[in-house]
Order: C-alpha cells, then sequence, then structure tokens
DNA sequence: TGTACATCAGTGAACGCGCGTTCACTGATGTAC
DNA sequence: TGTACATCAGTGAACGCGCGTTCACTGATGTAC
C-alpha cells in the first residue's frame, strides 16, 4: 500500500518477480536484465532507479528467497517441537518443499554464483536460515551418547548435502537425468536410514 | 600422433582443454567460444572445423570428462573387491577426488546446462559411470536380509546425492560459504553413518 | 479550491562491447605422376 | 627427385544481435501557499 500510486505502483517487486520467472524458465544464464525489465512493462533505464544493477537485482531475489526459506525452516522447526527428532526431520522435508515451491529463488540462491556475502542483509538471513538446521541437529545430538555423537555441525552439514544432492540430481528437470523415485521419498528414506546410524531411530522398521 | 602435421597440430583437443580452463576459472556462464579459440591461439572461425558450435565444445568437454569419471569409478570399485564393502565406499571417495581433480570438467558434466542425452555417446557414457555405482550398491545390498533391503537404485541415489550435495556445498569455493569440515571427511563420516543405519557397519565405533 | 513549483519514476535514444556465426579466401601439407 | 595439383585447416573481415549502462529529458504526482 505504502508505495502505491506513482506511475508504475511497485516496480522494484514486480522487477524482483519478473527476475524470478526468467531464472526459473531459464536458468541464471537466462535472465537479462533487460528482459525482466521489459517483462515488467518498463525501460530497461527504468530499472537502475531501483538496483544499482543486474547482479544487484539477482542479490535482492537472492535475499527474498532466503527470507521466504528461513520462515520455512523455523516453522517446520516449531511443528516438530517439542520433539528434537521430529523438529529435525520436518527441517528436511522443508528443505525439499522450498525448493520444489520455490524453484526461482532456489536457483537465485544456489546456482547464480552471488554471494552469499555480498551484502550484510543477505549474510544475515543466510545464516539465520542455516542456525534453524544447526539448532535442530544440535537438540537431536543431545539424545546421543555423548562419547559417540558426532559433532552437530557435522550432521546438519550432512542432511544439508543430501537434501541439497536430492533437490540438484533429482527435483528439478534436469533433462534426461530423471529420478527413479519421488524426490520426497528419495530424501525421506536418505535421513531415515542416516538417523538410523546415527542410533536415533530403531534398527529396523 | 596420427593428427600431427596439419597447420596447428590438434586443434580440436586444445580447444577442449581451454574450454575446461575457461569453465574452472569463470564458471559455465563465463566461458566463451571466442575466448576459447584465443586460448588456442586460433581464430574463432577456425572452432567451426571442429565443433559444429560453441554447446557442441561444451558437450565435448563433457564427454571427455564423463569417460575420466567412469574410469576412475571402475577402478575404484576394482580395487575394493572383492569386499562389496570397500568397492563401494571406494566409489564414493571416487566421486569426490573427481570432482576435486577435474573441476572443469565437473562443471561441464553437471552445471552447464547441457542435456545428458544430447548425444548417444554422451548417454552412453554418462550410463557407464553411473552403473558402476549401482553395481556397487546392489552388490552391497546383498549383506542385507532380503525383507529389510532398500531397493540398490535408492540406496546408489542416497549416496550420489550426498556426494554431489558435499561437491556443491563445501568442495567448491562457493565464496562465504566455507566449509566447517574438510569435505572429505564430510563425505567419508556421512557415508559411515548412512551404512551404519543401513546394519551394514557395527553400530558403534 | 486553485495555482505554482518541486520531486523523481520512467522514457527513449544512444553508446561501446563482445558474442556466435558466415563466407570467400589463402597457404601449408600431402599425393600423383 | 621434381613438378603440378588437390586437400582442407585456419584466416580475416563482416554481419546482426542483444546486452548492460549512461544521459538529458518529460510528465505525472505530491506539496506549499
Amino acid at each position: 500500500m505504502s508505495k502505491r500510486g506513482y506511475h508504475h505502483g511497485n516496480l522494484r517487486q514486480a522487477l524482483v518477480e519478473a527476475a524470478l520467472a526468467l531464472i526459473e524458465a531459464k536458468g541464471p544464464t537466462g535472465f537479462t536484465l533487460s528482459e525482466a525489465a521489459k517483462q515488467a512493462g518498463v525501460t530497461p533505464a527504468a530499472v537502475y532507479r531501483h538496483f544499482a544493477g543486474r547482479d544487484d537485482l539477482i542479490a535482492e531475489a537472492a535475499r527474498q528467497g532466503y527470507e521466504i526459506f528461513a520462515e520455512l525452516m523455523q516453522y517446520a522447526y516449531d511443528d516438530g517441537q517439542p520433539s528434537a527428532l521430529a523438529a529435525f526431520e520436518a527441517t528436511g522435508r522443508a528443505y525439499l518443499a522450498f525448493a520444489r515451491k520455490h524453484p526461482g529463488h532456489y536457483i537465485a540462491m544456489f546456482e547464480s554464483g552471488i554471494s552469499v556475502n555480498r551484502t550484510v542483509d543477505l549474510a544475515a538471513v543466510a545464516l539465520r536460515a542455516r542456525s534453524v538446521l544447526e539448532k535442530a541437529a544440535l537438540e537431536l545430538s543431545q539424545h546421543i551418547p555423548a562419547h559417540k555423537r558426532p559433532p552437530p555441525a557435522m550432521f546438519s552439514a550432512h542432511i544439508w548435502a543430501l537434501s541439497h544432492g536430492v533437490v540438484e540430481l533429482f527435483a528439478r528437470g534436469s533433462p534426461g537425468t530423471q529420478s527413479p523415485y519421488p524426490p520426497e521419498d528419495l530424501l525421506e528414506s536418505g535421513i531415515g536410514i542416516y538417523l538410523r546410524g546415527l542410533g536415533l531411530l530403531p534398527p529396523d522398521q
């Protein structure tokens, strides 16, 4: 509401959304500032009223992605509480759900080549997202006898890597490399086996 | 030897190598046909004597990558035999070792957007690489009681995803997102926990 | 309510650039006699 | 061994294109009086 009434209304956000749609449709390479402007019904030069340039626009798309991502992870975590196990599993599922639901954001965040340290805002929100998973891992690790407990940062990294790998290899339409199983099942079963390996789930099922 | 003695010697391979170096240095986006030609000491037009165009050159780089990759996987597998477990673990390590040693190939294969079904050759060699891991998974699964044995294709997919995730998130200089642990350790420990979850390793260590 | 002025989001023309690709050519190498 | 010819890898100039970015401008909106 607050920004309404000028020439366009809210061009800044319209540009971000055009960028997301283009990134989703054509990959990070296919995205051009000019086309995003065109899709928002505006001259390329108009973009410079709102962004320092092409990379700045992508970075804002990534930032908004991390914002949504962090919220989703937090929500999943809260939803699984007070069970440390349920909270942990929920964040894993949330990762994949986010990648599925917001492919443009996901690509801007992880495949566009934008550094997470580009701005303080971006670094902060990325950290916020990461720390939800790390907190879940920490709480879960309390249930493992101290002497055979791996560092929580390590197994949050394992889960992060597994989730990212599933997304990249099996969830996106990487043409030709189609998945033998639904990505959701793949991640779910992978995390299950992993947690069993940590002694956090009964050995059989 | 066979192709020596013309104007350049072996421009075709020189172009592939220039492309690999550029892809490694500047990402799949940064690679241009013109610059690869320049780096090989040749006019851009000369490229068209050997490749149909830019994408064809990338595809050849990817194909050679899969060739090396398949060989490395096979070698690791053989090296671990006759122990199904050792063979399986060795292929996991080989995955990461390949990504480390041949980053240009790795990017051309997995991040350039080239479809694995672009040519029959490419599809064939990619399948060859994948089936080494699948064979290792199949043999390993024989050691799990049939009634609680997950399909081998599923856990080869798990390991593939974990490996790929570790490479993408922690092994490459994705600026700012540095790893808390050496990628090799991360993958090794991740696979260890996973195998324990399958009952293939003793529960403690 | 009405007029004069300030603001500033978006315009449109222009720029220099490097891209991928084409084409007629040239000139070094290989081969036939 | 020497000459004439064929081959074909690489040249160099040219193309049309869309890119990101700049700049002086314009014209709709908001505000002061």
